[in-house]
DNA sequence: CTACATACCTTGACAATCTGGGTAACCAGG
DNA sequence: CCTGGTTACCCAGATTGTCAAGGTATGTAG
């Protein structure tokens, strides 16, 4: 049976909304320091109350994109429970990165928002 | 010369931001009544000054998506200045869809938001 | 010795957007 | 006239990022 039940299913938003903004997110969820794939997926889950989910087939790619611009780097390393995992750190130009795309998105959010809630 | 120079280019959003909200936006443009969909993209760009740029290649895939799923219908008409010219008005179930993925957005965002926000 | 959770990874398909074209009609200037 | 700019429509092709659905392996609990 799935991990995930119809019922526990709290509405979550649209799968490609994350569409430009998984980069930012990801980037944002190291900015706390190193952590490794599976964390960071829980992580966004968690604190967005599972609003935000991250498919692992999304994840990996995201994070093989970031390590390939020099955003992030990994290192193998030993999880809390005794497993081996590859812990993703932010370098310098990926807290550069993240500034950027944060802003960006701010001002994305903002515009969409002032469309969306205008009225007559 | 081109009618957007580089000067002007009042730094617009990441293109795919727009991934999974055009619909929205349309629908939202479209709640004020018919348009044709130049119309619409120049709508979008003027109110929100420029911070969405909505390409036609992406545009009329969408109208003819939205047209499809009957949320909104065109009919053949002249525009302001004698053009014939495409006009998309808004069905029931286009005005329900809007309500629903407005909320989605609200839903996105607020998570968005949320987790680029965070400190420390 | 089974089942579950953790943790990694890959493949293939798909959906949506973008780039960069093209058509046509109207209008103004020279 | 005829050239260029604007309005208004449309399409083909490529790209991109995400998703779905799988698979491997290890440690822990029962």
């Amino acid at each position: 049976m799935p991990r995930q039940s119809e019922q526990t299913n709290r509405s979550r938003t649209r799968p490609d909304h994350l569409h430009g903004t998984l980069d930012a997110l990801v980037l944002k969820t190291l900015s706390w320091g190193p952590r490794h794939g599976y964390a960071i997926a829980r992580w966004l889950e968690q604190t967005t109350d599972d609003a935000l989910r991250i498919e692992e087939g999304s994840l990996y790619p995201a994070l093989y994109r970031l390590e390939k611009r020099d955003w992030i780097e990994a290192e193998w390393g030993m999880s809390e429970l005794g497993r081996r995992a590859k812990f993703y750190r932010l370098t310098r130009r990926g807290r550069a990165e993240l500034q950027r795309e944060a802003d960006e998105w701010q001002r994305f959010a903002a515009a969409v928002s002032r469309v969306l809630l205008a009225e007559a």
